[in-house]
DNA sequence: AACTATTGGTTGTAAATGTAACTAACAAGC
DNA sequence: GCTTGTTAGTTACATTTACAACCAATAGTT
């Protein structure tokens, strides 16, 4: 199979990045879906909560970079498995209020610990100054730090 | 809003990942699909014929990691497009090689040109060590080496 | 040749997603 | 108060996707 071309899909960044999220999605997506049943967004959603402790449907829109249906939809099947619960604000009713029940804590806690030792498992691929230029460079990518790209 | 936890989502590798190649291809979506209605995979599936040459639809999977189905898919549509055609070949009827057609190798010029372009603005976010470091993580991750990890 | 297994590829169907339209609560101007 | 605008969140519908079943061609076995 001959070459054609100037360039290397491996070699197009947002091509490799891709394949890379991929590969660790897939992997580390057994442990929310094959024992709690969850997909990802649920599983982001839970993240969030479990990291950051209460805060609104809106604030896990914004913080996490998920469409406001994408989170209204986990947090409904999150619901269903009794995994979190809503109060509305008194001062203002649009706003709900979301928290982990005390279920919601323990598969929290469990898949944290997976989702640490998974890390760990990855991070031992590279050294630890790789592991850091990585983090660094995905931040950037990622627009998630105050110095962000102009498009 | 309290942290609650033990770790950051940013610190956690499949999140940020996802979150940094979201970010990449959201962006350079615009120009396959605003221009010419493709979506990712046809995009892919464009990109790797543009690249490589003329291959099977199983070669294609095998190569980008997509599954048949969606190959299929994404074939049958860009056929449509006229930018593919397929050669049964006689001695494997199962077989079918697929061929850009040259109104799809001009599109994949085109596509290609942008997305040299794209990867170099984003690298001109880091310095060339560390573009360095970050592709060769991301190869590792992506297990498109030789020396996979584990599971 | 006949029987089974495997492989390349497609199709049917149910679940997931994106987009837009919508509801309900609040806020601001008049 | 009433009208207009905005915001948090949901719902409806159309498009994509995943998963499994399927088909047709070939390979292997007897």
């Amino acid at each position: 199979m001959r070459r054609n071309s100037e360039f290397d899909p491996q070699d197009f960044l947002p091509y490799l990045l891709n394949q890379a999220a991929e590969a660790l999605s897939l992997e580390f997506q057994r442990h929310y879906r094959g024992q709690y049943g969850m997909h990802r967004t649920e599983w982001r959603v839970l993240f969030h909560l479990g990291c950051y402790g209460e805060m609104t449907a809106k604030e896990i829109c914004d913080r996490a970079g998920i469409h406001k249906t994408k989170v209204s939809r986990a947090v409904a099947a999150l619901q269903a498995k009794r995994c979190l619960t809503r109060r509305e604000l008194e001062r203002d009713r649009r706003h709900a209020v979301l928290q982990l029940t005390a279920h919601g804590r323990r598969v929290f806690a469990d898949l944290s610990r997976a989702a640490h030792a998974f890390d760990s498992e990855v991070r031992a691929a590279m050294t630890p100054d790789e592991a850091e230029v990585l983090h660094r460079c995905l931040i950037r990518i990622a627009g998630l730090e105050k110095t962000q790209r102009s498009s």
